[in-house]
DNA sequence: TCTATTTTAGTAACCGTTAAAGTTACCGAT
DNA sequence: ATCGGTAACTTTAACGGTTACTAAAATAGA
């Protein structure tokens, strides 16, 4: 004779014979009600097994305590320590986290957002994909007045906010590391410059060259995307058009490893025979032989300020003026890129 | 004078001159309403900036055709394989995915799974963390008749369904050729003996063993987590006992990872002083010297699979039996265990 | 003692959508 | 002319909560 549906507030209610209303209040500690009945259906509550239809909340209260994260790839060191140190932060602030990953799909990417919009998220944290190139999704984002914060990707466009690494500023250093040690020729393997990352990672490549007054060859510049794969073919075109330079400076992580691989197959010894340094970090570092010497990215930072941003966002709201939030990076030395300058 | 709420059913209906069942009707395609209005109003629902809002969907059809997925890691590259094939057959059954992380944290476990419920997912697929204890959830789950499949890492209860690698048969043929090469003296770094893929990879262990009549010796076995630490304790407490086989199987690849750096630290050449084989693949696998021999998963069948099985379970409904799946394991040799026996 | 306040609970309306059960108008068949 | 059937909508009720008001009882102030 059980009913198969769930234990809704009437039926609470019912038993204890007051108004769904009172037990709504109740059970969320409003000041309406003494302290006696609240205990008395906080526990017959449970005891029914009360479990609350978010759906039913979320409709009646117009918000859904819920912030949407959208990255690109799961697998990857980099997103996990940000995903986590964004689940802490909403933890903490009593928010439900709604993950979704795009696959480097930017197809798949805009149908996570319909969806996010579709479930009234409170907020969204992302970082777009490689090939990201239709905005539309994120004017309608924008013009709705739901709070979007863009973290490591981002796309090109002051009405928006953004935590990013200071990537100008930690390809510079390296960069200028690298001719300080003493190398001449140059090269970058880069990410596409569609993308935030790609950009202004090559840009200050640029920068550090100019700086220093070394002249950029362009044959020892190539573009791709972030992943292994990337890096491969990135290495392979400069090898077969005996492009190499003496050291390749790589757009992120995964890259270096194709180049690793590429320049293995080739026979090519590193750093010897063709020497690296690159952007970003994974702990397969530590099973490398020669490590590589790389940017280091402060990942909690990020997720942390990306996170504080869509509340403030949320908090604030319509007049919320978008804050661009640039991240430093460290240098870290290993066994590449040690050359001592003559 | 805009309102600055979203556009709705009935805010469609007034423009059109119709019912807001209409609206909703024809945006469904249902097949009381004419082609031609059907036309019309996705048009300027098109037009309008509609938003479905799933919280009343949801409350109305009392279902949300969404699957809940918790996983207890992310940057795993076995996950990463498996969520991505899941994602892929939800695509194909127009269902969501709500992705949560458990981060080896069974409390964290637990909130997801409440969320779930709240959400009223129709549907949950898990792979259990490490140090799950406490079934109650999951047997409020199984009273309420919510489906829900467990994968990889399950709990042991037959009236659950599973997707599991066939662990014992893994371990067992893993074990079965290091014996077959020669070796008498092997150890194993286990996974804790609560869940099930550390008990039965050491059941696999031990069978091999048994068939193979080598004694077991209990020094030689040590048990703790899924993770590298837990690989390089594993490591340091035989070696500082003296205790050291002559080839370890490690239950997990993360923990082979870690026996590796306890014994380059130690001094030890893999594999001449310590020979190494385990459970499991990561690409790091590529960039390792010696490259480990292992036992290889077939992550895409395990998340279709489940994802197979869940939907089976929410169109039998209350009736179905629960299944347990097993799925095979290759044995790929690589640089280790590569002793020809005598 | 009587009014003014505070406590505590109840009423009614609404959130946006869908399911189920009407309501027309028109059609062909009898 | 009458009837049943169907196409194309409309009406009415949920779904399970929350919010804004209202009302009654308890307490306090004078």
């Amino acid at each position: 004779m059980k009913k198969s549906t769930q234990i809704t507030l009437q039926d609470i209610a019912v038993k204890l014979n007051v108004t769904k209303v009172t037990v709504s209040k109740a059970l969320r500690d409003h000041p309406d009600i003494s302290e006696s009945t609240v205990k008395l259906i906080k526990k017959t509550a449970d005891k029914m097994g009360y479990i609350p239809n978010f759906a039913a909340r979320n409709l009646s209260a117009k918000k859904t305590s819920t912030i949407g994260v959208i990255v690109p790839v799961i697998a990857s060191s980099f997103f996990a320590q940000i995903i986590d140190s964004i689940y802490n932060c909403a933890f903490k602030s009593d928010y439900d986290i709604i993950l979704a990953v795009s696959q480097e799909d930017s197809a798949k990417e805009r149908k996570h957002l319909e969806a996010m919009l579709a479930m009234r998220v409170d907020g969204i944290i992302i970082s777009v994909c490689e090939n990201t190139q239709n905005l539309d999704t994120f004017s309608k984002i924008k013009s709705l007045g739901l709070p979007i914060v863009f973290f490591d990707r981002t796309i090109d466009d002051d009405k928006f906010s953004s935590v990013t690494i200071n990537n100008v500023q930690g390809a510079f250093t390296a960069v200028e590391k690298i001719i300080e040690c003493g190398y001449k020729n140059i090269g970058h393997i880069g990410g596409w410059q569609n993308i935030n990352i790609g950009r202004d990672r090559y840009n200050g490549f640029k920068e550090a060259l100019r700086k220093q007054k070394i002249p950029l060859n362009k044959k020892h510049v190539v573009f791709g995307g972030f992943g292994e794969e990337d890096g491969y073919k990135g290495f392979v075109e400069l090898y077969k058009k005996n492009n190499l330079p003496e050291i390749l400076f790589t757009v992120a992580f995964p890259v270096a490893i194709g180049v690793f691989n590429g320049a293995k197959e080739a026979g090519l010894n590193i750093p010897d025979d063709l020497d690296l340094i690159t952007f970003g970090h994974s702990s397969i570092n530590k099973y490398i032989k020669p490590k590589l010497s790389y940017v280091d990215l402060k990942t909690n930072d990020i997720g942390m300020k990306a996170f504080k941003l869509v509340m403030e966002n949320i908090r604030v709201g319509k007049k919320f003026i978008p804050k661009k939030f640039k991240i430093d990076t460290n240098l870290v030395m290993n066994e590449t890129c040690i050359k001592v300058a003559i």
